[in-house]
DNA sequence: CCTACCGATCGGTAGG
DNA sequence: CCTACCGATCGGTAGG
């Protein structure tokens, strides 16, 4: 796990695969992406059947591999639930960041709101993504370390929806205390994952109507 | 499974603990006691580890059995989860019923909506009941004909929110389609089972309060 | 209900 | 990355 590198004048620690150093050579490029791939396949497996009811036997079949070869990615089942919800994360930021940019500074809170309940939706069931619905329901299973890394991602994603909301209390739009407000609706956004199917009866463009409608008596 | 009972004319196939039969004698009353302390025990060990998060050995240890005499009351791990969701269904189902019937027929949409959503958060997160969670998140495990009948337990519980829903919407108070509503809002209250701590903050008629807010402007 | 046990599966590892 | 394998755990059962 841990290289020791000699140079000149000190012995330096590096760990292997570490965040202060990109992948360089055609080997670490390619080991990198078999890497990505898994997270894939396990984000997808996870969704369907659980984090319990998948075995390390099955995300190494659905990527081709045979059983043992997903120790080599990771060094434990954990540790792909972790980078699956550490990789969910950061899409989700890049998704919500656009969708903010997208808007300009000049946006209200409703058009604000709008927005990330639209682009929140899109990650919960638009299908593109299995991370942040794992992520949410499979939370309690990381390991304290863990669970704080990710919390931290949270915090921040949930954070950017607060000025929007603390806008919309201030104009008497939204009645809740913003804190709670935050998440009642994150639970009533989330809980779609379990009920809503893309193009059976509403679209997501209605669903997000019908949740601000909620919310804040308007879209 | 099956008992055969010869009878002076005719052989008749009894179900052991079948549903037409009510438990009579002693040993009768004993047997269906300690089933209904496992079902209990299991429906926090459940909650707190999950499903599989929880041996067969796990619940027979809480109840102070041995491992194998579990399978002498249920015939698998997964009739015990059916059970746990049973109960708990039957559970919210008599909690929901008294809290309608001490409003009396001339409540109106906002404290009937307010005693719904007071009485199930009160099951969501009141310490009282585990079932409930239990339910929400381990609903998939169970097997389709498992989830059907649960299912029909459930339909009714959520039926009965839907006049109180429709009436607000009647009087322009609820903005979105009651279904929709209806939908949105169970997540919302469901959610809650995640993030919220008695006595930690926030109170259950705060949270209450604060969740009549954000749907319907009031309270 | 208990005792004693089985077969299957699972996460993970050594060595290449 | 693969092969070959291990120890632990698990749901469930036979027989009393």
């Amino acid at each position: 796990m841990l290289r020791l590198m000699q140079t000149s004048h000190e012995a330096v620690i590096v760990k292997k695969r570490g965040r202060g150093r990109p992948p360089k050579s055609a080997d670490e490029r390619n080991e990198s992406m078999r890497r990505g791939e898994l997270v894939k396949v396990a984000a997808q497996l996870f969704r369907q059947r659980g984090f319990h009811g998948t075995s390390t036997r099955d995300i190494a079949a659905a990527a081709g591999m045979q059983s043992g070869s997903i120790f080599y990615f990771f060094e434990s089942k954990e540790a792909i639930l972790h980078a699956v919800m550490q990789d969910g994360m950061t899409q989700a930021a890049v998704s919500q960041d656009a969708a903010l940019q997208a808007l300009g500074a000049r946006a209200n809170g409703v058009e604000r709101l709008s927005a990330l309940v639209r682009n929140h939706l899109q990650i919960m069931v638009g299908g593109e993504s299995d991370f942040i619905p794992v992520m949410l329901y499979e939370w309690r299973l990381l390991s304290d370390a863990q669970r704080m890394e990710v919390s931290a991602q949270k915090d921040a994603y949930e954070a950017q929806w607060m000025p929007a909301l603390q806008a919309l209390h201030r104009t008497g739009k939204l009645k809740a205390r913003p804190e709670i407000a935050r998440l009642l609706i994150f639970g009533a956004l989330n809980w779609t994952a379990q009920w809503f199917t893309e193009g059976r009866g509403l679209t997501l463009d209605e669903l997000t109507e019908q949740a601000l409608a909620l919310f804040i008596g308007e879209r």
